[in-house]
DNA sequence: CTCATTATTGACGTTTACGTCAACTGAGAA
DNA sequence: TTCTCAGTTGACGTAAACGTCAATAATGAG
């Protein structure tokens, strides 16, 4: 454990570029360390670029996975703070579920629009004849 | 069947701006008849609506949306649309199940986070005394 | 007829999430 | 030392997805 990154390394990992990562530091959602001015990413660095990059694929903004962020890492807080971490944790769960909900129409709604598009291509050639 | 739509009616029901979905026309989203200049909206044009939606909520652009409107009506295409159609279809499913993967590994993380929150508020309690 | 309501078409503004230079700085190879 | 490379900081540009007027038209109520 402890592995170091260099900039260049987790964006070809991710298949993001180094101006991408850049720019989640410059909205706060990356906080690597320096050595001189170069910048060092450490395990959690990449763990939070990838809770970024999950994000992104369900379409959330990075300000909601800034929020997903502060959700991973509990920290030293107060008791207000937590209590909102939990309301936190209780609305993503709801959009979650939402999301899965419309997964689930969505895949069955491929699934007829297979079946109508193979019915389509029977048609055509039936009609070839 | 055969109902009919104002605009308006439509803002309303899904929650947008009639601004969004006149933008959603000039984007070729939509094809509303007209009676005079006024937008007419059928059955049709409202789950085009409800497609789309279903699709932001999902993170996908506009152009994606607009793809999965294809998928939808097949209508009269020929055999080499139609073909291209199915791999669109294949593609998709590839995007959902990997956000499913995605939400599944999330809801686990929010749970482990609630588990997180809920030690540092007992944490806290205890230090009280 | 007049007014309020709902509609329309531009046109420009705005936010998000980066892309794209340009100019500069070490660090190591030849 | 010179060159190359990866890295850095601005600064400006851009595409997507609307928001926000402004000016105008049609339509039903009183």
């Amino acid at each position: 454990m402890a592995n170091e990154y260099s900039i260049s390394e987790l964006a070809q990992e991710f298949d993001v570029t180094t101006r991408t990562i850049r720019f989640y530091e410059s909205e706060q959602l990356l906080h690597p360390r320096r050595r001189g001015q170069t910048r060092i990413y450490s395990d959690q660095d990449r763990v939070h670029l990838k809770l970024i990059l999950r994000g992104k694929r369900l379409g959330f903004s990075l300000a909601e996975s800034k929020e997903l962020i502060s959700l991973y890492d509990p920290g030293s807080q107060n008791i207000r703070q937590l209590n909102r971490l939990l309301e936190k944790i209780a609305e993503r769960r709801k959009i979650l579920a939402q999301q899965l909900e419309d997964i689930k129409v969505m895949q069955h709604e491929l699934d007829e629009a297979e079946i109508r598009c193979q019915d389509a291509l029977k048609e055509l050639r039936i009609a070839q004849f």
